[in-house]
DNA sequence: CCTTACTTTCAGTTTGTACTGAAAGGACCG
DNA sequence: CGGTCCTTTCAGTACAAACTGAAAGTAAGG
């Protein structure tokens, strides 16, 4: 990956704006984009120089996507540079990013809802209200964290066949 | 809703960083949380003045939501200023919202993955390898357009039913 | 150990998004 | 119609996040 061709600038500058849409710093994301498309890992200064940024910001963008689980460094005999690589199993990716992302996330709103309602004060005007759409507000945050519990619970691929599954029933179906 | 409970607060700020993590912009959430919680719909100096934000900063925002779909313009007999309440079915919402954002984000990303597909010139070094890859993430944005689909086919209350089911019978199978 | 190669940290700067307030643009009322 | 009330638009400003480059830190090699 000496240059970008065409198509891998194409997917990379692509996948930075997805980034940015869903809260991950563009540079984080477009670095994990080129270490996706790389069929080897590569040196810090090596991505750097790619997308042109500077060294530091590769650094810190690095230890962000080593923090997610999704890139690794590994060692190149004769090179004291480390080589950073990303995970190629996308599902795993996938998985791992919102597992965390429900536990920052998920799991403190469901907190706070928790916390809310118990401190409502029945006493105060509108507190029956307010109680009605706190509690439909909590059920969807805990019906969501079920389904990801159940889905956490099946070995890795399972959901994966279950998708493809339903996606076939489906078609017959209609 | 004259002025704000400490609870209310507490919802309305959560919301609004909520909001930011996930590409929403931080008002938008706030005056989202604000009109959710609020019994009758409010006019937009009234949401100005509640949040200190200035008035047009709030009618921008409350564009956003109707654009989503998520809160509407009401009429208040005697008062010539609209009033706006939130849509109170939290399922629905975020089945509105996830569907824009999957047309919104997912779509053109499919759309990006199957052209460079296309586009792949198998003479160039290595186009094997990144056809496996974009192949890989291809079927992700496949399988999770499935889902949605089938889920979009069933009628409303549907999905947070079998949801509530799949708790349960996860419970009893532990 | 000292040098060299590389990485991280951080203060300062840039950049893009969000926000404001003033002005223009409706719409209803008398 | 003219006035009032309300909403939207938009140019300018503020602010927070991202980024840079220099300096400090760390580790390997001679």
């Amino acid at each position: 990956m000496a240059e970008l061709t065409a198509l891998q600038k194409q997917y990379i500058l692509h996948w930075g704006e997805m980034g940015t849409r869903w809260g991950i710093n563009r540079t984080v994301a477009q670095i994990h984009a080129l270490l996706y498309l790389s069929p080897k890992a590569l040196p810090a200064d090596k991505i750097a120089e790619t997308l042109s940024v500077a060294r530091s910001n590769v650094s810190t963008s690095i230890r962000e996507l080593e923090t997610w689980g999704i890139v690794r460094a590994v060692h190149v005999l004769g090179d004291r540079r480390e080589h950073y690589e990303s995970m190629k199993d996308v599902w795993e990716m996938f998985r791992l990013v919102i597992e965390q992302r429900k536990r920052r996330e998920i799991d403190p709103t469901r907190e706070m809802l928790r916390r809310s309602l118990a401190d409502l004060d029945p006493k105060e005007a509108g507190a029956e209200y307010t109680r009605e759409r706190l509690q439909a507000m909590a059920g969807f945050f805990e019906a969501v964290t079920e389904l990801h519990d159940h889905m956490k619970s099946l070995p890795t691929g399972t959901v994966r066949k279950l998708l493809k599954m339903g996606a076939k029933m489906k078609r017959k179906a209609s």
